[in-house]
DNA sequence: TAAGATAAGAGGGACAT
DNA sequence: ATGTCAGTCTTATCTTA
């Protein structure tokens, strides 16, 4: 995190005792209170936008807020440590008493942030995350819900053994699931470099051991992800939606691949609108094969979804 | 050239041993 | 734990219109 410069106040009070004694720390541009430690000024984030509140009196508080606190960080973006030179907080230099229980301290709080092994494996599955954002285009609420995901795995003791970038993109995989804007198997093992059955695997031991509940992949909303990658009329697509809803009506579409079952519906659309459009160009664009679209195609004619007025 | 048919193989869930 | 079974999906190849 780049830390940005942030101006030295001068003459002014603390907000909390209203003393005026407030020292900046050289180092961290941290703002203090030296009679009673208020710490004002928080690290602020260069890359993101301001997170200031706005005053009553109309224009923006130009009080500093820091950033926000995140899951996706390993720390949730609370680091603090202990300042390595052995001076109080009005610069005196400590009593040697108080220097060795500030040193045990200083031990205790660096092993309790990132000594430990669960610590440095989190940093290593966030970092990852953080690749695999860019690749995927995942919102950051979606973010974060993988990062507690992943959190929860590593406290049950599920990556032990089992590699990280495979459970993070499980874990991925899981959030996107849950906020309902599902990335298919082969999306997420291909940004991860990771093989699709690895995921498969990963993100079936997650759902069973920590028992997330996951909506089912409605194959409706595959359409509108399949039809992005062509151009299909709004007219096709509604039609599409009618004969899948018709299908998850009469229970014949559980077990099936939904991104199959949404490119034969879109197909059975396009023919029966007089669209013209290759099998072939649909496959590609749902990532699956033509004989699937086949195969699910000749199951919505043999079910005779066509003879529904709709 | 697109669409349909067929066969072989992979991978996983359910269930029994 | 291991094996079998039914079912799905993929890959590859051949045929049809």
């Amino acid at each position: 995190m780049k830390i940005r410069s942030i101006p030295f106040k001068q003459n002014s009070n603390c907000l909390r005792c209203g003393k005026n004694s407030l020292l900046t720390d050289e180092d961290t541009r941290e703002q203090f209170c030296a009679n009673c430690g208020y710490v004002i000024s928080e690290k602020v984030d260069e890359s993101g936008p301001e997170q200031s509140s706005f005053s009553t009196q109309g224009g923006v508080d130009t009080t500093r807020t820091g950033s926000p606190i995140s899951l996706t960080r390993h720390d949730k973006g609370l680091s603090t440590v202990i300042n390595p030179a052995n001076r109080d907080a009005t610069g005196k230099p400590l009593s040697s008493s108080m220097k060795s229980t500030i040193t045990r301290l200083r031990t205790w709080d660096s092993r309790s942030q990132s000594q430990t092994t669960a610590d440095r494996n989190l940093r290593q599955a966030l970092n990852e995350l953080d690749r695999l954002k860019g690749k995927l285009t995942i919102s950051s609420s979606v973010l974060e819900k993988a990062a507690y995901i992943y959190r929860k795995a590593l406290d049950k003791k599920l990556v032990r053994g089992r590699s990280i970038s495979a459970m993070i993109a499980s874990s991925l995989y899981a959030a996107c699931r849950d906020a309902e804007t599902p990335r298919t198997l082969k999306d997420v093992a291909d940004a991860a470099n990771v093989k699709r059955k690895e995921i498969a695997r990963c993100y079936r031991l997650l759902h069973r051991e920590l028992e997330l509940k996951m909506p089912v992949v409605d194959s409706i909303q595959c359409i509108a992800r399949i039809s992005s990658k062509l151009k299909v009329t709004e007219k096709t697509k509604r039609y599409a939606a009618k004969i899948l809803k018709e299908t998850q009506k009469r229970q014949e579409s559980s077990g099936k691949n939904p991104m199959g079952l949404a490119a034969a519906a879109l197909y059975f659309s396009c023919v029966i609108n007089g669209v013209s459009i290759t099998q072939r160009d649909l496959a590609k664009a749902a990532n699956v094969t033509e004989v699937t679209i086949r195969n699910r195609f000749k199951a919505l004619k043999e079910a005779k979804i066509l003879e529904i007025d709709f």
